[in-house]
DNA sequence: GCCAACGTTGGC
DNA sequence: GCCAACGTTGGC
């Protein structure tokens, strides 16, 4: 199981949107590291759903349901899109501010790394996120 | 709205 | 192959 964080605009695509539709094609990505990044996501791994601008928090849980396949928004065969549901809520969303606070997460590559937008969370990080926001992870 | 960080492009 | 110019993202 490896986990992951992915961005979005809460005014282009919300969590609350992922929630009504169940699933969700995670195309458009066109920045090498994230491709990479999607390529490397199995179907059962665990996926952080942060909204950037205004909220800047991770609000809830997803699943990979699709394995990288070329993304349908270009006939580029460099890009992949893959397969993201609905997994579970946050009871406490996490802000960016929190994850600063906190010493064992301010080395996350959300932090190091601003602008990339599909990042690896280590399991580690994935659960102190979890207890910090009083979630029992549902399998 | 500004700007830092960083990726991409194109001229040489 | 280098690097200046430019574009984009996202935090503040």
């Amino acid at each position: 199981m490896t986990y992951w964080l992915v961005k979005s605009e809460p005014d282009v695509y919300p969590w609350e949107q992922l929630v009504k539709d169940k699933k969700i094609v995670w195309d458009g990505v066109r920045n090498y590291q994230a491709r990479n990044n999607l390529q490397a996501m199995k179907k059962g791994d665990l996926v952080l759903f942060y909204h950037s601008n205004e909220d800047k928090a991770i609000i809830g849980v997803a699943r990979v349901s699709q394995e990288a396949y070329q993304d349908p928004t270009t006939t580029d065969n460099r890009w992949v899109a893959v397969t993201l549901s609905y997994h579970q809520p946050l009871i406490n969303i996490i802000s960016l501010e929190e994850i600063k606070k906190q010493a064992k997460l301010r080395e996350m590559v959300l932090v190091k790394q601003a602008r990339l937008s599909v990042i690896p969370v280590t399991t580690n990080e994935f659960n102190i996120i979890m207890k910090l926001s009083q979630t029992k992870l549902v399998i």
